[in-house]
DNA sequence: TTTGATGCAAATCATTTGCATGGGT
DNA sequence: ACCCATGCAAATGATTTGCATCAAA
């Protein structure tokens, strides 16, 4: 049962078009952007490389309404979800600091991570 | 341009299944649970009352996966989400504690709620 | 050569929607 | 009576999957 990886020219596409994208963009958007390279991919091909790559915690997937968007893994970061426009902000907040709540581990849960989404109005839905 | 709203058996029966859930059902095991006092309500109606009713900030949605969750809105409260199980529970970190960072106000973006999730193992889980 | 990865299309799953009819107001 | 809400079924949208073939190793 061992995991074996091949270094496949889809797997390397699709990781050059998310490892730097800062917009969170979603498997369709990704698979339009890779397409400029490789005009025949499939998008099933980007849905697996996408799991593959989250799975090795390259990438981070948020869900919104029933999209997937995905986040390239860089420093802890968290968001900022503007309710009008939709558009997600990265934004730092206490960015080191552990949320370990004394009542959850005395009740045997471990904590390995957290989430924080803020909600509210981008500078330009706002004005 | 008026909301109107009309009380309807089935907006009852929908809410009377959710108000007291703490277990963050999704809408079809809402659809089940109603069926049991309305066999022939139609699953399009469950979800068309579950809509309005998160609209009357009644309810909150989480999304799970592609899977939504409904939970009542009580008290303000956040979510410990057990990574091998997905069973939520319902959390309460500094509940009365608003986040504003003064970066964002800064920048224009106003913050009206915000969403902690927290990850992990439940103690079913862990042990 | 072996066998994991791909392209394609069909399948799945949650949710939404169009439409004729029913039931609050 | 008016017209919003319902039941039903078909449609939608995102994601997954089966399978024959391709291409890393």
């Amino acid at each position: 049962m061992k995991e074996t990886r091949r270094h496949t020219r889809q797997l390397k596409v699709v990781w050059d078009a998310v490892k730097d994208e800062t917009s969170h963009p979603t498997a369709d958007q990704i698979y339009e952007k890779v397409r400029a390279t490789m005009p025949n991919i499939s998008l099933g091909t980007v849905y697996r490389n996408l799991q593959k790559l989250v799975g090795e915690k390259k990438l981070k997937v948020m869900t919104l309404g029933r999209t997937q968007h995905f986040d390239p893994m860089v420093d802890r970061h968290d968001h900022f979800i503007c309710e009008r426009c939709n558009r997600v902000y990265d934004i730092f907040v206490n960015s080191r600091k552990k949320i370990r709540p004394p009542f959850l581990s005395r009740r045997g849960f471990k904590v390995t991570s957290h989430q924080l989404a803020l909600y509210g109005l981008c500078k330009s839905c706002a004005e």
